[in-house]
DNA sequence: GAGTTTGAAACT
DNA sequence: CAGTTTCAAACTC
């Protein structure tokens, strides 16, 4: 194996160049320029899709982004960015670094498995590892944001609960995060939201004064933890999970020693994850996040790009490894300094979330909700990128579950856990936006010995981490899906993770540490290979990387009872290629359906299908648009017709939800948790399964969440209100599917302002002008959409029913027509959306109005339904932070759009 | 933790 | 397209 090594320095030099002037680069001013507001909701949105990546990786099947690039989200990215990046930003960054601030030393170690990276590098060896890293620097960003917004800072608690390793010791370096911009975050969050977070102390390790830094725990059920301090939010979830590294983490090992020491000197430490990032975030704020641009221009993000900025959020964990690693050497460069003390404990911030007008932290929400990792098939890409997307709620969710599981798990569940810590924390930092935090996170892992499995190995190699898995590591089957957050890992031995039947390649993800498989080339170094390979697999199926659950428009009876989210059935996302079950009676996870938390429909070949989701032939029309694929089933024709003809293009729609983004699958652990027991609520979770990465969500992703489109709060503003319409049905969508925080990022994408959350409240008019729009206007809508640049190219055409699923299903088009648009940056989707506007009026009849959108699943739709109308209230809020920009919503008008979205569009145009 | 079962993916 | 083999996850003990 290569090491990613081996590539890095190609990229690194890239990279090198590129990080100088990252700073100088737009982005960065983009990103410095963004209001403090903004920052929190455009961080993410950027992040997550703006940055090419989230979005694009999200929607984009990993085709896509092989097309594009090789790239397969995260990990990958991860590693290579990261990797690479880090290897050309550490030394970069060491200058930069340098010039970074440190911001105290607050450390934050996420458990997640940004964390790992640290660890490894502290640790590997210490027993605890504690590290963490950050996820990625965006989440860092969108920490910081975040953090930035609020900013009280106390200081955090560290939660000695936490697992273990709290200790972690930080590897001073890398996991200095500043503790202030947790602390920020955390009350920037914290007064948003409940949630504590409490950062456990390193302990044990920490050995060192090396840290210096903290490391700060995210505790994944802050709320409950929450107990701890006030000032930090703990997270405990991922005690554990710093052991666990991911690959990430342990590629920033490799690099991290080096990298770290170097920073180390800096005074940071940091890898980050993506929550580290957040967390840190708060802190420095208005430093860090300097800094945090600075630094993590230099280190992270980049400063190559803002692609892989960008990619962060949407990269789960390769981002966020890859960039938390960055970011959290940025952060801790910040922060460090001081640290070495360490204060151990830093509440973090999780990334709050802006659900019903209140700002959860990330992990708080996570915490409440357990999630048992989505199911993943297929969709992990998906859900990754969803997840991402998402926003911190989600990954929150996953994360907490995560950490759970991970602290009692083994290695291998650490592993996972720390996958999905950084997935969550990739995500939650999407969500918030954060800009760029820029105290690193650590992750704990305390474990950081677990993790790394063969994956590891390859970044292991080059850092020379340790991987510390051993042999058990091969631990078979932790599950090898979804960790939780929604990354997966694999246990493959004999496929070299090149074929589908590796989770991870399937996903379109590289594999990571958290992966026991053997012979893996399905990672960085092997760019080429994987390409290859993925080309060839869909030259066979070009949907083979595709989510493989789809959303159906369902035409359900009880539509009108949408408000329960019971419309939301899991029923109405289907298995794209159902399911063959013989034996399982498709009630256990050997089916993909049940798995995916969707029920099974007429094109499943099962036999005795017991569906707890949905048997075979009962529900009654599903009908699934695909784009071209085979399936395409088409709600109505008219429907289909509208979809056509706005959607240029070729083929595609797909009835998905809308967020593309949200399908990450971390959601809403509420999703997925019970697969037999709550398929109303599962559903959601198969969010993941909405997006169809591959085809079309590539592009489409770009339209949802182009950079500087929506998300950012500047696009937000300039979104006409029309969009926001669109917004709110995004929004919707997203909530529906994944729990808030995921949606969240969505949402932020699209409406940045709004903050996410408040989209969701907007659900109601979304409902409405779906129905109104429906028949009539959905190609009227679509037009509006595209026009917007929204996502959403599908009108919610669906029925209520699908709204009040939670689920609209929307169609998406893949094809160019919308995609162009959307891809097109923000610019143009602003300018776009004033004649999506436009059209909209003409065509959008407001005149149905569906019932209440419900939709939301439960837990969160429950909620969520509350939140969601709160969350217009919340969107108020938060628009007026944004408020010159956003032209798009005003509380009133969102008010008035409630009861007449189409109007309110015409209207605000 | 080892072994078995299961069904998707891959192959023919 | 169907049948078979391969594979890895899910599951059981």
């Amino acid at each position: 194996m290569d090491s990613p090594e081996s590539s890095i320095p190609n990229r690194a030099t890239t990279n090198a160049s590129e990080t100088a002037p990252a700073q100088d680069s737009p982005i960065f001013s983009y990103i410095s320029n963004l209001s403090p507001i903004q920052p929190v909701k455009a961080p993410s949105v950027t992040q997550g899709f703006p940055g090419l990546n989230s979005p694009p990786f999200v929607f984009t099947s990993p085709r896509l982004n092989v097309h594009s690039q090789p790239t397969f989200h995260k990990r990958a990215q991860f590693p290579r960015t990261s990797f690479a990046k880090l290897h050309e930003q550490f030394e970069d960054s060491k200058n930069i670094v340098t010039t970074v601030k440190r911001p105290e030393k607050l450390d934050i170690q996420l458990s997640t498995r940004g964390v790992a990276s640290g660890e490894k590098v502290a640790d590997s060896k210490s027993p605890v590892g504690e590290l963490i890293q950050s996820p990625s620097g965006s989440h860092e960003q969108f920490l910081e944001d975040i953090v930035n917004a609020d900013s009280p800072d106390p200081k955090f608690s560290f939660d000695s609960t936490i697992k273990k390793s709290e200790h972690n010791d930080q590897p001073a370096d890398a996991l200095t995060c500043s503790k202030e911009s947790l602390v920020n975050c955390e009350h920037g969050l914290n007064s948003g939201i409940n949630e504590e977070v409490t950062v456990s102390p390193p302990v044990t390790s920490r050995q060192t004064e090396e840290v210096q830094k903290e490391n700060i725990l995210i505790n994944a059920s802050a709320a409950e933890n929450v107990t701890k301090h006030e000032d930090g939010v703990s997270v405990d979830h991922c005690p554990k999970i710093g052991s666990e590294l991911s690959s990430d983490n342990a590629l920033v090992d490799q690099d991290e020693d080096d990298f770290m020491t170097e920073n180390a000197e800096a005074g940071h430490t940091a890898p980050l994850d993506q929550s580290s990032h957040l967390l840190t975030g708060s802190k420095v704020n208005g430093k860090d996040n300097e800094n945090f641009v600075a630094t993590s221009g230099a280190t992270l993000i980049g400063q190559n790009d803002l692609k892989a900025f960008q990619n962060r959020g949407a990269r789960r964990r390769c981002l966020q490894f890859g960039d938390a690693h960055h970011n959290s050497i940025s952060n801790r460069t910040a922060q460090d300094p001081s640290d070495g003390e360490g204060e151990k404990s830093l509440s973090l911030e999780t990334p709050l979330v802006p659900i019903d007008g209140k700002l959860y932290p990330g992990n708080t929400l996570n915490s409440s909700i357990k999630i048992p990792k989505p199911s993943g098939i297929g969709l992990h890409l998906n859900s990754i990128v969803n997840t991402v997307q998402a926003g911190s709620g989600a990954i929150i969710n996953v994360k907490a579950v995560q950490w759970e599981s991970v602290s009692a798990t083994t290695d291998g569940n650490k592993r996972e856990s720390n996958a999905c810590v950084s997935a969550d924390s990739a995500t939650a930092l999407s969500t918030h936006l954060i800009k760029p935090a820029i105290n690193s996170v650590i992750l704990n892992s305390k474990a950081n010995k677990s993790n790394l499995g063969n994956k590891r190995k390859s970044t292991d190699e080059g850092s020379g981490l340790v991987v510390i898995n051993d042999s058990s590591s091969k631990k078979k089957r932790m599950k090898t899906m979804d960790s939780g957050d929604g990354c997966k890992r694999c246990n493959c031995k004999r496929s070299k993770c090149l074929k589908l039947y590796c989770d991870c390649f399937a996903a379109g993800i590289y594999c990571a540490e958290p992966c026991a498989c053997q012979e893996c080339y399905n990672r960085p170094e092997y760019e080429d290979t994987v390409i290859e390979t993925r080309q060839k697999i869909e030259s066979r199926d070009p949907f083979a990387f595709a989510p493989r659950v789809v959303q159906h428009i369902i035409e359900q009876p009880t539509i009108s009872s949408g408000e329960d989210g019971s419309n939301f059935t899991p029923a109405s996302a289907r298995h794209k290629k159902g399911c063959k079950c013989k034996k399982s009676m498709c009630l256990k996870k050997y089916c993909e359906c049940y798995q995916a938390n969707v029920g099974c429909s007429d094109g499943c070949r099962c036999e005795g299908c017991k569906n707890v989701y949905g048997q075979k032939g009962e529900h009654g029309m599903t009908k699934v648009i695909f784009t071209g694929e085979d399936t395409q089933e088409t709600i109505d024709g008219s429907f289909v017709e509208n979809c056509e003809i706005t959607a240029s293009g070729s083929h595609a729609y797909h009835t998905e939800f809308v967020n593309p983004h949200n399908l990450t699958p971390p959601t809403p652990a509420f999703q997925f948790s019970n697969h037999g027991k709550d398929a109303s609520k599962a559903w959601f979770p198969s969010g993941k399964y909405f997006q169809s990465p591959e085809s079309g969500f590539t592009h489409a992703a770009p339209y949802v969440m182009p950079p500087g489109s929506p998300r950012n709060s500047d696009n937000n503003v300039t979104i006409p209100d029309s969009s926001k319409d669109i917004l709110d049905l995004v929004c919707f969508d997203q909530e529906s599917h994944h729990g808030n925080a995921d949606t969240v990022d969505e949402f932020s994408a699209v409406c940045p302002h709004s903050g996410k959350m408040g989209h969701l409240t907007d659900i109601p008019n979304l409902q409405k002008w779906a129905d109104n729009s429906k028949a009539q206007s959905f190609s009227a809508k679509r037009n509006y959409l595209s026009g917007c640049s929204l996502v959403w190219r599908g009108s919610p055409i669906t029925p209520m029913a699908q709204f009040s699923g939670s689920k609209v299903l929307q169609e998406v088009e893949f094809d160019s027509g919308l995609s162009n648009i959307m891809q097109d940056d923000t610019p143009e989707i602003l300018k776009d959306t004033s004649t999506p506007l436009n059209t909209v009026k003409a065509s959008s009849p407001n005149k149905k109005r569906v019932s209440p959108p419900h939709g939301r699943p439960h837990g969160f739709s429950s909620s969520s339904s509350a939140g969601l109308r709160n969350g217009r209230k919340f969107i108020l809020k938060a628009v007026p932070s944004f408020p010159p920009l956003t032209p798009c919503i005003d509380s009133k008008t969102l008010d008035e759009e409630q009861d007449n979205i189409p109007e309110n569009l015409s209207v605000n145009q």
